[in-house]
DNA sequence: CGTCAGATTGAGCAGCTTCAACGTATGTGG
DNA sequence: CCACATACGTTGAAGCTGCTCAATCTGACG
């Protein structure tokens, strides 16, 4: 199977034979993690980004008293933690959601793609950015909206995220998320969760059996979340 | 006076003097921008990125009713929007909240920068990349922490940049924001600043007459605010 | 069939909001 | 130099949003 990195990065500009193999190449070994295990610690020194393959993940920070927040989900082609390649200690966590297949690039190879192809470096780059983005997004939707607007956006995104990598179907997605670990990413309670759900339901937006989320009124739940996709920076050609 | 980019950079990795020299020409002009106006709007596609080489800026967005959140300050040696050099468009407005004096520095000399200067290169993508450990512990103290220690975290958090850039007197920071933003960048109200700042005034942790923030008691202000500086990543040198 | 994680529901409460009034400092024009 | 305007800070009261606690329901699985 291609490596899914190539495929996003090839969404933004075009690569190079040359640059297509570095990226193959890239990956030293594979390795799977199950639901629910650490990918990476927060306090690691990893040497080598994490690139999932296959499955999904949460970044997230604890706090103290225990309380934990999730401050992004990630989906297939996501370098999750590629600022450890520069940051070097990790300020948080990554949990994998569902059992993952995660290609490690050698923070060397890294390295030496900075000094031989610096296109690819500043795609690389780039995709850290739209990280940063999704963040002033969540920052934006946590400290701005209601709960009900909140939760339309955060679906919204993750509909439109996992289409991009070809995890759609149709307009259903699979959402592999306890609710309380939907409560984690949008600052809330799983109870509270609960009935902002319904409450999307029950306005027709959304149906959501188990982990099968599907969206029966884009338009309604674009309007609810004031969702607009500008932040995520999509595909469109740009030479860099 | 010296470029505050090179003392910034210099924090992190020794600098070869052609280096410096780079970043020493990169800027190509220089202008004022007044209080309360944007540096960079919404919707832009700069051909430049801004250097805040003197002043404060808020990076926000607005929302549909009006409503605004802020999702970072910004002080001397920030490159306000470095990102525009990838993401081509502006997802997001900064605004000067003090006059600012703001460098010029064109994509074509960052595009050239990742071209002959990799490790240049590598310390600017560094510099997003705390940005965005700035956006996740923000994402954590808006979704999970009450708003006297959310207002603990960021005063501990902002005392901490501005020394960082020599901009601190001993205990004493100016913090030029009105309440009414400082709700904007905690997502909440201005009247509930106003009660959460007497607040921690009362707890004997701050005293704040009009922008001058005095800390009188760190510890207990980092107590409040839960506040831990490793997501700073502050000025630990390691190779680069 | 029992167990267990996760979803759902209800009741009471806390934190924060909104609205509206009032205080205070600073600046400006007559 | 006073009168007024303006921006910002402060206070009170009432109400809503989301929280906590606790019980109950549901479905998957050994």
């Amino acid at each position: 199977m291609a490596n899914p990195l190539i495929r996003k990065l090839e969404q933004r500009d075009r690569l190079s034979e040359e640059e297509k193999q570095v990226l193959e190449n890239a990956i030293a070994k594979v390795r799977e993690v199950g639901a629910d295990d650490d990918i990476v610690k927060e306090g690691d020194r990893p040497s080598e980004s994490s690139l999932l393959l296959e499955g999904f993940a949460a970044r997230y920070k604890v706090l103290s008293n225990g309380r934990r927040q999730i401050t992004d989900f990630h989906v297939v082609g996501d370098f999750v933690d590629l600022h450890s390649f520069l940051l070097k200690t990790m300020d948080h966590g990554i949990v994998a959601l569902t059992r993952c297949r995660i290609g490690a690039v050698p923070h060397a190879t890294l390295a030496e793609i900075t000094e031989k192809y610096p296109h690819l470096a500043r795609l690389l780059w780039l995709h850290t950015l739209i990280d940063s983005a999704i963040h002033r997004e969540w920052l934006t939707a946590m400290g701005r909206r209601p709960a009900n607007g909140h939760l339309a956006h955060l679906i919204c995104e993750m509909y439109l995220r996992l289409k991009l990598v070809g995890e759609a179907e149709g307009d259903t997605i699979q959402l592999p998320v306890t609710q309380a670990e939907l409560g984690d990413a949008l600052g809330i309670s799983n109870v509270h969760v609960n009935r902002v759900l319904q409450d999307l339901r029950g306005a027709g937006l959304i149906s959501l059996r188990g982990k099968t989320l599907k969206v029966l009124d884009w338009e309604g739940l674009k309007t609810v979340g004031e969702f607009d996709p500008t932040y995520l920076h999509l595909a469109k050609k740009e030479a860099l």
